[in-house]
DNA sequence: GGTAATGTTAGACT
DNA sequence: TAGTCTAACATTAC
């Protein structure tokens, strides 16, 4: 799930519901998701503050506290299977590996079912950004500098969308979601892409991220014409009613159609 | 019960 | 050296 969209629709979702009350307790606190921070850092870190703002940087989402002398950012990476949730109480959602109790008697659970995401306290999101090596915000790039990063990689063009580094925020999904919305094939040449092709794909991912947070990231909520509502080889394709193709990809199930897609 | 699943990454490879 | 690929990670759902 968690991809560029998804994490945007968490990102809106805590900041519209979790900031500015102070922390009173913190619990669960799974040690294997705990990546550069001790448990008893991390609990001391967030006791007694607030989250303050949201932000995001491809798949990471950063919550930043007060007061903020010194104090650093909350990271959290959602892995597979994350996500979030904001409740009343303390009847705590299965899968829950750390969660914040506020003032006002609210809950933030972080829900992770398989375990590959990550928690940490970083000093800032753009010190983090720098030493994990990410590229840029899929959506902060401009025309010109997406043709760079399109055309410059070695491989396919689907290894160099999911690749973290050169751009931060495309997964599986939406790579193929984005290359079949571009008539483009996931295995073509980073380097043999015409203009027209780059400025396709450039102008479908934004539309396709458009598409996929006004829905919530949620599939049922999101246009029948999708290639993710029907990611199984020999559905018929929603856009030329041909036969959805099924091969590997950097070890990733890729789909496609080789009808549309030249 | 086997297989695949949206992510990242160390180490092997080109 | 730098970019790419493979396997591994942990757990659940079909």
């Amino acid at each position: 799930m968690p991809e560029l969209p998804d994490v945007e629709v968490f990102r809106r979702y805590l900041e519209s519901t979790a900031l500015h009350t102070p922390i009173t307790k913190v619990d669960y606190v799974s040690r294997r998701l705990l990546e550069g921070v001790s448990r008893s850092d991390l609990i001391s870190g967030l006791k007694e503050r607030s989250l303050q703002s949201a932000e995001r940087h491809g798949k990471y989402l950063f919550a930043a506290l007060e007061p903020g002398a010194g104090a650093p950012e909350l990271l959290l990476h959602f892995g597979m299977t994350g996500s979030l949730s904001y409740y009343k109480g303390t009847d705590d959602p299965k899968y829950a590996q750390l969660v914040l109790r506020f003032s006002d008697g609210y809950s933030l659970s972080y829900i992770n079912k398989r375990m590959l995401g990550r928690i940490g306290l970083v000093e800032s999101r753009t010190a983090y950004v720098r030493e994990k090596e990410l590229g840029p915000d899929a959506l902060s790039l401009d025309g010109k500098q997406f043709d760079r990063i399109a055309r410059g990689g070695r491989g396919s063009i689907k290894t160099t969308l999911m690749n973290q580094k050169r751009i931060a925020g495309l997964g599986n999904v939406y790579v193929d979601e984005i290359l079949h919305a571009a008539g483009i094939a996931p295995k073509r040449c980073c380097g043999e892409l015409s203009d027209d092709e780059v400025t396709r794909l450039y102008s479908e991912m934004h539309r396709i991220i458009d598409i996929a947070v006004e829905a919530r990231a949620r599939p049922e909520e999101m246009p029948k014409e999708l290639l993710l509502r029907r990611r199984k080889a020999g559905r018929d394709c929603p856009r030329c009613g041909g036969s959805v193709k099924k091969t590997t990809i950097r070890g990733r199930s890729t789909y496609y159609c080789p009808a549309c897609q030249t």
